[in-house]
RNA sequence: GGCCCUAUCGUCUAUCGGCUAGGACAUGCGCUUUUCAAGCGCAGAAGCCGGGUUCGACUCCCGGUAGGGUCACCA
């Protein structure tokens, strides 16, 4: 990865990701951590990896492990990780700097149903909050209307704000990059990084970072997107099962809502890096459009240098295919096919599902009447067209590569659609299907005479 | 409802005051060795509304409208 390096003096950009454990790694989160990547890895800083998962009772350790897991499937390689329930001492001792100064106080409460009668509030001292978004420029909030809000249950169970703040100044992040549904969030948490004060400069911490509110992604109703609404379809374990490429969803995900100023499209994750600049990321939510998803990961499928081999690697899967040479060496002659058909490879699945796949391998079974040239009926003639066309074919040396002329003046002589339609349908068994100079091709000359014959004693 | 953010083709976007408003996905039509797919070509398709500023606004400012976000002892 190229890194570029940094000047003398100039402080190291230090970027983070923070996920709470409550939930799948989902699309929204998935170019959010994009972003802080992409960022970090353009200005050669670092990219921190936090789990937050202060609430205990709704995360789960197999989201966390699902967060893990498909950020490291797309490629998004942290520099450092941390996990929140890891740092309670840390919390704690911040906390009570807090309450032994005065800025944050216990407070009595309510109670009832799972709420606590003693929490620690902050005391809010309702200052104009003003910070300039790298994103969406000067935002200003008046903080009186918070009140004195809730930083900790106990002094061992800190709640996001809190734990959030003191986290990004201990490990000295420069840059929050993170939904903009965190903008309301920005005041209080500016009030507590204020009130945390620079008496206490944890490594780099004390100076405070820039903030940048990425727009959501939205799904096609425009509402933000959310898996109890939308789905299974806005995680990225489902892309991951779909068995998109993941440079594909990368790239996908890093254009929805940012490019680089020109027409280019497709991008390596290296392209992606280089041109990456925070101040040409979008305003505003953009829609999660599976269909220029397809058709990206084509392209990238397009690009790649072996692109054969997982199409055969899948057919075999799917068709569950054997070993020998004859199989081997059909499976190279359509995975180009193949690929003219599917966007992912799990279409692979749903072609073979179709019999788009089997035909390939073995004699197709069909009803004559797909014999049938829908504008010529005639079963003679179909028989006698055939006849022809295996008498041209028979004739032909065995050599791979037909020449296939002499079929074609037979076929411009008759009708296109009256030799070409069962001909095809012979050898595919299929409504619809590859072209039969295609299919010949493929087949050979043995192969192919043996389904023309087939089709033939059929009539 | 309060606060905050946003507003160009159906969708993703270009335009940083000069636009015959460009590209991509999708759509429609056409071409190619019938069908399907792919490819290629062509076409239709947009500046939310109203004020201002300016020689000139899609671009700047204000208001309205609409959409979204957020208002937890969740993150």
């Amino acid at each position: 990865m190229m890194e570029k390096k940094m000047e003398k003096g100039e402080k190291e950009v230090r970027a983070r990701f923070a996920p709470s454990p409550t939930g799948w790694l989902h699309l929204g989160g998935a170019r959010t951590a994009l972003f802080n990547f992409l960022f970090v890895r353009k200005h050669g800083g670092k990219f921190i990896l936090r789990v937050e998962d202060t609430d205990k009772e709704r995360g789960k350790p197999e989201y966390e492990k699902d967060i893990l897991e498909n950020l490291e499937w797309l490629g998004i390689e942290h520099d450092e990780f941390f996990r929140q329930s890891d740092r309670l001492e840390i919390y704690k001792k911040y906390l009570r700097q807090l309450l032994d100064s005065g800025v944050a106080y216990v407070s009595k409460e309510e109670g009832g149903e799972g709420k606590r009668d003693e929490v620690i509030r902050f005391k809010n001292p309702g200052q104009k909050i003003v910070f300039n978004d790298l994103i969406k420029g000067e935002i200003a909030f008046d903080t009186k209307e918070l009140g004195d809000f809730v930083i900790a249950k106990s002094l061992d169970e800190p709640i996001f704000h809190f734990a959030n703040v003191v986290d990004d100044r201990e490990m000295g992040i420069t840059h929050i990059i993170r939904g903009e549904d965190h903008i309301s969030n920005t005041p209080r948490q500016i009030l507590i990084w204020r009130a945390l004060g620079d008496g206490e400069p944890a490594s780099s911490a004390g100076k405070q970072p820039f903030y940048a509110h990425i727009p959501l992604i939205l799904a096609p109703d425009r509402s933000k997107l959310s898996k109890r609404k939308h789905g299974e379809s806005v995680s990225v374990a489902f892309y991951r099962q779909q068995e998109y490429l993941p440079e594909a969803l990368i790239n996908y995900l890093a254009l929805l809502g940012w490019n680089p100023g020109n027409e280019q499209e497709i991008f390596s994750v290296k392209e992606l890096i280089e041109n990456f600049d925070l101040a040409k990321v979008q305003q505003s939510g953009a829609i999660f459009d599976v269909e220029k998803l397809d058709w990206m990961n084509r392209e990238h499928i397009k690009k790649m240098p072996n692109y054969q081999l997982p199409i055969i690697k899948k057919i075999k899967e799917v068709l569950g295919l054997g070993e020998d040479t004859e199989t081997e060496k059909i499976l190279e002659k359509i995975a180009p096919l193949v690929l003219e058909r599917i966007s992912k490879f799990s279409d692979i699945k749903i072609m073979a599902e179709r019999g788009e796949l089997a035909y390939f391998f073995q004699m197709p079974e069909y009803p004559k009447e797909l014999l049938l040239w829908k504008k010529d009926k005639d079963e003679g003639k179909t028989r006698a067209r055939l006849g022809r066309a295996r008498e041209i074919l028979a004739a032909q040396g065995s050599t791979l590569r037909f020449n296939l002329t002499e079929l074609m003046t037979l076929a411009e002589k008759e009708g296109k659609g009256e030799v070409l339609w069962p001909l095809r349908v012979a050898l595919s068994g299929l409504e619809k299907s590859p072209d039969p100079f295609t299919l010949l091709e493929i087949f050979g000359k043995e192969e192919s005479l043996a389904r023309l014959d087939k089709a033939i004693k059929m009539l």
